[in-house]
DNA sequence: CTGAAAGCGCTAACAA
DNA sequence: TTGTTAGCGCTTTCAG
């Protein structure tokens, strides 16, 4: 196995393959890219020349030349909150499930995190040139800015939440919907002070706040601003925010929390208060992540397939690399119940 | 603020912004890049016209032309289990972390998923010339490629087990001591028939393994064999593994799992043959990932600093980008006693 | 201080 | 079927 001895010290070129091989560099790269042009033995020929020198085609070289780069950029703007981290296991996830579906497509992934997004950060992402396409994890605030950069560049596709004068490709779930199946059924189950936790100022966690409000309003309940506080995805916010619903409001029994995230902050913060979840409280939380299944107690949750939206993202974007111009998919949610509504 | 405008039509290069300014190529070039060739008031002109017109400089041609890329690849060898997928919550955050030290030093980063490795991938990667530099998240099945590539190829660092002839630069936990820990925990606790779970395949692994056999003999237990399953690191095998230590080892009372996700999947196997956890089983997992903290019950761990070892991970790798030429850092294990072994 | 020109490694007319 | 050649957009000698 001739690639598996040392590595040369020489970086070589395309020029050395052809001068080992006798033929001119044309058809080196001809060879290499599979041209008709070239009769098979040769092709065979270099391609194993090729192979046992290790040599690989430069792609800043190629890609200089095509002006494609068989990359693309997977982007999460941090506008809010949650520090300069990427740690929700939601964004994690989804970011391994787009890297399973980019690497299945023989592209390259570039990742960039853009903390906080300064104006032009995304005109430059797509300036640079460095990826073929751009898949971003979420609106963050920028929803203006994605309008804008949509009009001259079709491969962008933007995980987050469907807004009405969107010019730009999104894949995401049906928001208000699983905000008002939530609340639905914490209200199904009697509770009758329920509180949200979650910041409406992103859009998407602004859509499951809207279904939060109709299924409070179609019930009947009072809305009580008291019990709304706009943390953000971190833990500490959460806990603070619900400490203080205990401290305040007495008789608050149902909590919707944006995130499992927040969710489970949440509860630990109930439960040092004193509170019995889901006797006392019941609470629902939102993606349904990994650790779901496996909280004490198991956590009800409104749940995103992102095996799934990943597939329909890349699915998406590489359609807009050609000439398709497809505008997005919606996804509807689905409730999981488990422990933290409904005691075993 | 003329960078919010729409995406113009067209890319620019260096040559526009040249003519826009009145002046040479090369004096933009020297400009943008800060060469103190140029004087101030040119220097700042420049400047404004090309972040006024959203120029950015083509990181292929300059990468060309340098021969540096300004960007890291991360790569995560999956040679075992788990299938193609990236989800164990290790890697996931691991890869966060990675992210977060390397936009911090200005680098973009390049995610590669191998699955499963092909002899000569790591030439490649390096041969391809699209990283400066490299990072590896486990070395998987790889040590002797890894040690074959390191001869010639300094920018490299694993996150992994240190082994006796091993040439490269690795940051890892001693794992030996992490599974010694784990192990003697649950003796101390009297438990005397301690399973373990996970493929001792796996460097890491394989030293855990190792500690676990070290506490047991040191502690007079006998070893069974029986009690010893190379499962990978994916919840339905170690389910399997659990349920049948249940069923053909009634008096087995102890667990060490080499991972978090292991643990929890043989956790809810047990449960669900009827063995309480920690009264009947106790169980330590392996990570201290998010999750470990709010199962049910929460997980007794070896803790694994993942934030301190990306940030040591890049610094090597910055090092060694210059002259230096770390050969790695071992981290101490640390155990966190929770539920899983001790009821509350 | 500034510009002209060479060249990084590759692809694709265009010629042969 | 193959080779010659002209760039892709940038940096950097070298010459003013």
């Amino acid at each position: 196995m001739p690639e598996d001895r040392t590595l040369r010290t020489k970086r070589l070129k395309m020029a050395d393959i052809a001068r080992m091989s006798g033929v001119s560099i044309s058809t080196v790269s001809r060879a290499l890219s599979g041209s008709p042009l070239i009769p098979e033995a040769t092709r065979d020929m270099i391609a194993e020349i090729a192979k046992d020198q290790g040599y690989v085609i430069n792609p800043f070289a190629r890609g200089l030349r095509l002006q494609r780069t068989q990359t693309i950029g997977v982007v999460i703007p941090l506008g809010h909150g949650g520090g300069q981290l990427i740690t929700d296991p939601f964004f994690l996830e989804m970011l391994g499930r787009l890297a399973d579906e980019i690497t299945l497509r023989g592209y390259e992934i570039l990742l960039s995190k853009i903390a906080p997004p300064k104006p032009g950060w995304l005109d430059r992402l797509i300036q640079a040139q460095r990826t073929d396409g751009l898949v971003i994890i979420g609106q963050s605030d920028q929803h203006e800015a994605l309008n804008l950069a949509a009009e001259g560049y079709p491969p962008l596709v933007v995980w987050g939440a469907h807004l009405p004068d969107q010019t730009y490709c999104v894949v995401g779930l049906d928001n208000v919907a699983g905000g008002r199946m939530a609340t639905e059924h914490l209200i199904g189950l009697g509770r009758r002070r329920i509180a949200f936790l979650g910041d409406p100022n992103l859009p998407e966690i602004g859509q499951r706040h809207e279904g939060y409000l109709a299924a409070c309003r179609h019930a009947g309940l009072v809305y009580d601003p008291k019990l709304d506080a706009p943390v953000a995805f971190t833990a500490r916010t959460a806990e603070e925010a619900a400490t203080r619903f205990v401290a305040e409001h007495k008789d608050f029994d149902g909590l919707f929390a944006a995130s499992d995230v927040i969710a489970l902050a949440a509860i630990d913060a109930l439960k040092r208060s004193g509170r019995r979840v889901p006797e006392d409280v019941a609470v629902v939380g939102f993606d349904d992540s990994t650790i779901a299944a496996h909280t004490h107690p198991p956590l009800t949750t409104v749940r995103q397939d992102l095996a799934l939206a990943a597939k329909l993202m890349i699915d998406h974007l590489f359609e807009r690399l050609d000439e398709g111009r497809p505008m997005g998919t919606t996804l509807p949610p689905e409730l999981v119940v488990r422990g933290s509504t409904v005691a075993a």
